[in-house]
DNA sequence: CTCAAACGGATAGATTCGCTTCGTTTGAGA
DNA sequence: TCTCAAACGAAGCGAATCTATCCGTTTGAG
């Protein structure tokens, strides 16, 4: 094997910059977010994102696969704790923190590979199982189920402020948002312990997460206009 | 008099969709929604938006104030109501439904008119009445203030399922996704009752809320890069 | 009927986007 | 130390959008 990789180290190390990039410029810029944004915020030219992914899709797909891998992990580092309340928690607060509400913006925009929906069913068996042991320790209320859960991750997932406060630079006032952040997220934990009155309305269904991230390919993903 | 208004009660109309319409499509499209979208969505021409705004700022600060109308508005409902965790609750539930976060995308891309400063020293002082209420009443736990209430309002206001799903199209889940919703505000809810463990850290200063609005006039809104 | 007020949509001018091409830099092997 | 393919950054391309204006048409009170 002659001559193979002069320059590898720098190629690992950008594309690793790169994918976290990714991230943070989603979190920030929503689902527009711009290559050459990303690229920027990496510190890399343009040319070296399109020489690791073929297409701007290409690397959300990928992004959004490695988001899941740490979905699951948080759930079996939730499962790997004796208190099962303390691993709900722990499995709550951990996607609350890193997903940043990162894969949200891009539900439907993209089409989900066969790799991600298995990581999505394999995160999903996992979640089911956290539920249910804090549901038979009666630590978790239980009128609230998975579903209750995964939205509120969702809803807690995603933090405007901190990425405002990110976009203009204020620096100086994000250390404030990430507590107030936290604290946020220990009130609506303290909602989901067993003794509260009953919730309204009966538990959602699962098909309201799963229809989300059906593809709509390329077509009118236009506003919400009169047809 | 002579020859005032042809056709004024249609403008009148139109100016209502049009405002309906712009709240609708900002919660959806977020800080980069266009005047075509809002148009359209509005079911009026692009030329009926400019004839009553000068700009696309100036449209958007006047939704700023009439959003701003209804926070205190539902404040001044809250207050009258006798028990003080109802009212709380009221202008909680009332603040989530209505605002749908339609406002946070906006905050630092258009300037605080003297109107918009005025109307949120109103809402300040009487959210403040408010919580103050609840906690000498004692059902609102004391470790919460005024900025954990105002950022879980935040926080549960976006509703990135339901945008999404209006986006889609998706009408036959629209129904289950409030319903989904209304069960996490409970959740929220509850968790802000007495007796609960102490939250983390310590409440946040009123500057987190004031600054995010502070203008950048219209120089680098760019992307998180490198300077 | 009249005709000003209000309308909708085509259009201009500038910006932004995803992606490609190209000249330069780098560092492992000889 | 020298070589040269691999990897690099950034300018450039055509298409798509965006804000705002212009203009011919429709409407309804006098």
């Amino acid at each position: 094997m002659t001559r193979k990789a002069p320059r590898h180290a720098e190629a690992e190390r950008n594309d690793q910059a790169l994918l976290e990039a990714a991230k943070k410029v989603l979190a920030v810029d929503g689902a527009h977010a711009s290559v050459a944004a990303i690229a920027t915020c990496a510190g890399v030219g343009i040319a070296s994102l399109y020489r690791r992914y073929r297409s701007k899709d290409e690397l959300f797909q990928h992004l959004c696969a490695l988001s899941l891998d740490q979905w699951i992990q948080a759930a079996e580092r939730g499962l790997e704790h004796d208190d099962p309340w303390e691993g709900l928690a722990h499995y709550i607060g951990a996607c609350v923190e890193f997903s940043g509400g990162s894969l949200g913006p891009l539900a439907g925009t993209i089409a989900v590979t066969d790799e991600m929906a298995a990581k999505f069913t394999r995160s999903d068996e996992l979640m089911r199982e956290l539920v249910a042991r804090a549901h038979q320790a009666g630590v978790l209320r239980p009128d609230a189920g998975t579903m209750d859960i995964s939205l509120l991750i969702e809803q807690l997932g995603k933090s405007p402020l901190i990425e405002q406060l990110d976009r203009q630079g204020r620096t100086d006032l994000i250390g404030a948002a990430r507590n107030a952040r936290r604290r946020t997220i220990a009130i609506a934990l303290d909602g989901l312990r067993s003794g509260h009155p009953q919730l309204p309305g009966t538990e959602p269904a699962p098909a309201l997460l799963a229809g989300r991230w059906e593809h709509t390919p390329a077509d009118q993903a236009k506003s919400p206009g009169r047809p």
